[in-house]
DNA sequence: CGATAACGGTGACTTAGGTCACTCTGATGA
DNA sequence: TCATCAGAGTGACCTAAGTCACCGTTATCG
């Protein structure tokens, strides 16, 4: 991570798999964009223009609702594709989907017009196509599970779990409100079963922050 | 519907799209295989050998929780591919999610080996591939939505529309149990719930089917 | 510094939906 | 033809979780 790092030192450091001439040919032709925190990489009913690989930040994809509240659904991190940017930008569909950037991001853009090229061209991009979408619809799966079959403290719990690993960290700059949010619930709800956790020695509290100790 | 159809009229009639060569290949390359009513064409943690295009009959996909229950996801129809299927195929994983057959189906079975140079060879091909994973993913997304916003009432109405429309009939044979299980709810509670979509003359229950009002 | 707003805690209440227990009815089959 | 059983209806009850109202605490900013 130096000062500027350029096209091709993200795609050497994060896309290893990639063969030598896909990476000529992205380094070429993408370009990098950067996004400021809470800025919408991709918003319902947008037509998508590129594809987009996450080389720095983090972006937070979820579900909007009718009545506006939302439904988070996964991360994308630097190293990942943005699933429904392929997809909606190879069919010209529009997307339900919100993708919102909640650090700063910075995204490598590859026009749509190469998807084409690019997957009859080169396996190891069309593998790694291939794995973004196992992936993400592992990760719609999984969703499906927690929602359908688990009760508000085990999704909580899974939530945290998730959260902690995916951000490799131990303690957690979050609001009770931003969870609810998250998993389509309430604050009080969320208060109530963190104050659980709490008990039973799984987190501790603090304002603005939640330590993990699993 | 011929008493035999062959491979060569089931891709023509339902695969329109693909190009003569990659129907050439896939007459030569793939199998028949038929599935009684109640088999499973695939199921948690069995690792894949093909990919399938179903040509006849109707498949449930449907996600197995832990303590036993079922969460119904979507049909397979005649012309649909098994998003899955394809996924691990290719990657060789093995899949969280049951597919069984709900009446006699045939699948047109086409030897994983073969699909990176159909994807290479055949652009119609890798159309319908990316069609069929966003199909798939739109689809997850509207289940997501289902449980996560709406009430049962709402998804129970969901349900019975799609299910009557994608069956194009207007009299389900169907009991209140069977409805419960795929919504993962409990019979009472559907029961009920139908009472209300009579009296509201959306339906006319009998005894083992229901009959559609609109 | 004082006002204000965001965050979090808590009790009281409501409600959707799951569970239990029992009944009735039509179908099946020995 | 009678016994059995699956499907369906229904009342009583329970529980998780959403909602409301209100309060205390901490951080921030004019």
């Amino acid at each position: 991570m130096n000062a500027e790092p350029t096209i091709q030192t993200y795609i050497n450091s994060l896309f290893p798999s990639f063969e030598p001439k896909l990476k000529e040919v992205l380094i070429e032709n993408g370009s990098l964009k950067t996004f400021a925190a809470n800025e919408m990489l991709m918003h319902t009913g947008q037509n998508m223009r590129s594809t987009i690989l996450i080389v720095e930040g983090l972006v937070k994809l979820y579900r909007q609702g009718e009545d506006g509240n939302e439904f988070f659904m996964y991360y994308l991190q630097p190293g990942n594709a943005c699933a429904l940017s392929m997809i909606c930008a190879t069919k010209q569909e529009t997307s339900e989907v919100m993708a919102r950037a909640i650090e700063p991001t910075i995204g490598l853009m590859i026009p749509i017009s190469l998807m084409d090229t690019l997957m009859k061209e080169y396996k190891t991009w069309y593998y790694f196509v291939l794995e973004t979408y196992r992936s993400r619809f592992e990760e719609l799966l999984t969703v499906i599970d927690n929602i359908a079959f688990k009760s508000m403290d085990e999704r909580l719990a899974f939530y945290l779990e998730k959260k902690f690993s995916d951000l490799k960290t131990r303690s957690l700059s979050i609001t009770h409100g931003e969870i609810a949010n998250d998993l389509n619930s309430s604050r009080e709800v969320i208060s109530r079963l963190l104050k659980k956790m709490e008990q039973r020695r799984e987190v501790i509290l603090h304002r603005n922050y939640i330590e993990y100790l699993k």
